[in-house]
DNA sequence: TTGTAAGCGTTATCAC
DNA sequence: GTGATAACGCTTACAA
């Protein structure tokens, strides 16, 4: 490949002069700047982006840690990442963890090798975390998306706690009493933790007794056969579920099972993935807006990275009603 | 940051020596090393990959260029891949293109001024690509994920057309003799026109006219209105969809419409997407190893890079039965 | 086993 | 306006 320099030889300028060509061609005069573009041409130069990078001790990478592609919501969120991040001329570098504590840690440690210009992260749970832990110690700029209790850090995310206790509500006011909430591997997401809070809230609140949350080996994924035997432990007729994938796998059991959606059990889930509002019955979802969430976080990273100030932020959910729920028969 | 040299001149050594004890321990004596990696600690050292990346003229980075992140099918793939290049030591530098082939080019350029080692792409069209074009000029490894159209590159990807063809006689046998398909923008997709001929084949070959493509605005949304007319038109008893998230959609829109799935209507869909296992009824669909494709089309590249020839490889389908068909009533 | 020194392809700081 | 030259932080012959 090409250098800067053959192309200032085919020109017959110096490499200085052709490397203002470039950066600053308003500094060169045009039949020089003609010259030295007619040579890159022929030449098939290409700018090398690392020699760059190292001259200028700036990248325009920006690392990105997710802890998995297999949920929308967090691919939605990437998607929504990647186009404000183009639009300010910088590339990503993407990572995943699968929830696991000893990948992020490593997945860190590459992109600060790296030397990425910032970070726009998820950790599995902020409040035990040996990779945020580290990267408090470095001066560089980064964003958390959908980890509140991260409280060192700028974090964008929605109230998941006030955000499931308004959906329990939402079915309280239905008339539902026996209420239930499953969820995925809960040590591995604070998430998860704080939407459970919310139904708690909500339920004693109401003055019930909130029931244990039943804990599904997967975090997409339901069990049909624990399902079942939660449904009938408890007479349930409401179920919340801690993400979207679990209640639209939920439905999909219960339907199998025999139960009828909604007029036999009401399901919510959380998220407002697309599909939930394509399929019958619509889901039921806590809809947090999930490009935007990354946008918002890239957005400002890009002002912390000049420099600019910029505060955590809790962006507005709505309950989308769906038809995945109904009023509590009696 | 602190460099090698800081870190070489803290321990007493030459910068060589520090270096050596990074990369080949067993050539520095292990009193040495200990003072190197002392040192390193202490003085929080990081290895400056951009700085390694121009010395040695390799960055471990692939880039990845996909349509979308929003379709499950590239997420599913992106996550095969981000697997395996981690294996291997690689990092993905990742944009999408909305499949718009000026981002196509303009991605493509940004990847190759980053020197990554090799791509993995999926592009819009594979037979009308001025980005391939340009890429057929440059010597690096390069992959193609879901684009067999593209004859002078190495790609992955499942019979198109061969798999719609027997999703179409598979409705066949099952009586079904008004079979309609639906797709999205199809200039922009390569592989919905595969399908689509393979049901045009399907359909000749049981002495049948195949209906005309109905396209609809969006890749994954149905147009509610204009399917009931289709629907009309033509007394459809089965539909074939060119994706999953499009078939849902179609399920979702003609139960509302009042349609049994599958006592009235038959819709089988494409990819094979997790959530389509999930749903109520659940999909019938030609299942194709999204996370396969992802990780195989990496080992591929991955034997490129290291100057292996590899072949173009044609996964296998499967025809998920699911819920969502039934035989043709009369 | 360790040190010296050149070089990767830019950008930036000087002079001219 | 243009040119010479020194970094940026690392790897790697080659020497010692």
């Amino acid at each position: 490949m090409t250098d800067l320099l053959s192309v200032a030889r085919l020109a017959g300028v110096s490499r200085a002069t052709a490397a203002r060509a470039f950066s600053e061609p308003d500094k060169v005069r045009e039949a020089t700047r003609n010259k030295v573009f007619a040579a890159s041409e022929s030449l098939g130069f290409r700018p090398n982006y690392v020699a760059r990078q190292l001259r200028t001790q700036s990248t325009r990478i920006i690392g990105v840690m997710l802890p998995t592609l297999s949920n929308p919501v967090f691919s939605e969120q990437l998607q929504g990442m990647e186009h404000l991040a183009r639009e300010h001329g910088y590339a990503l570098m993407v990572a995943t963890t699968d929830y696991d504590t000893r990948r992020e840690s490593a997945v860190l440690e590459n992109l600060l090798r790296q030397r990425v210009d910032g970070l726009v992260l998820t950790v599995a749970d902020a409040r035990h975390s040996a990779c945020l832990a580290l990267l408090e110690q470095e001066p560089l700029p980064a964003v958390l998306v959908h980890n509140p209790s991260a409280t060192n850090f700028i974090t964008i995310s929605v109230d998941n706690q006030r955000a499931m206790q308004h959906a329990t509500q939402q079915l309280l006011t239905l008339g539902h009493i026996r209420i239930g909430m499953i969820a995925g591997p809960v040590q591995q997401s604070d998430r998860a933790q704080l939407r459970y809070q919310g139904y708690c809230g909500a339920m004693r609140d109401a003055g019930l007794m909130p029931l244990p949350l039943m804990e599904m080996a997967h975090h997409t994924r339901i069990d049909a056969g624990r399902l079942a035997a939660l449904l009938a432990e408890h007479a349930l007729t409401a179920l919340l579920c801690s993400n979207d994938l679990l209640a639209l796998s939920a439905i999909g059991s219960l339907q199998r099972l025999g139960y009828a959606v909604p007029e036999q059990i009401s399901v919510v889930g959380f998220d407002g993935i697309a599909l939930g509002e394509m399929v019958c019955p619509a889901l039921c979802s806590v809809v947090q807006p999930q490009r935007e969430l990354g946008a918002i976080a890239m957005e400002s990273l890009m002002n912390l990275i000049q420099g600019v100030e910029t505060p955590s932020r809790i962006l507005d959910f709505t309950l989308r009603r769906g038809e995945s729920i109904a009023p509590a028969r009696f």
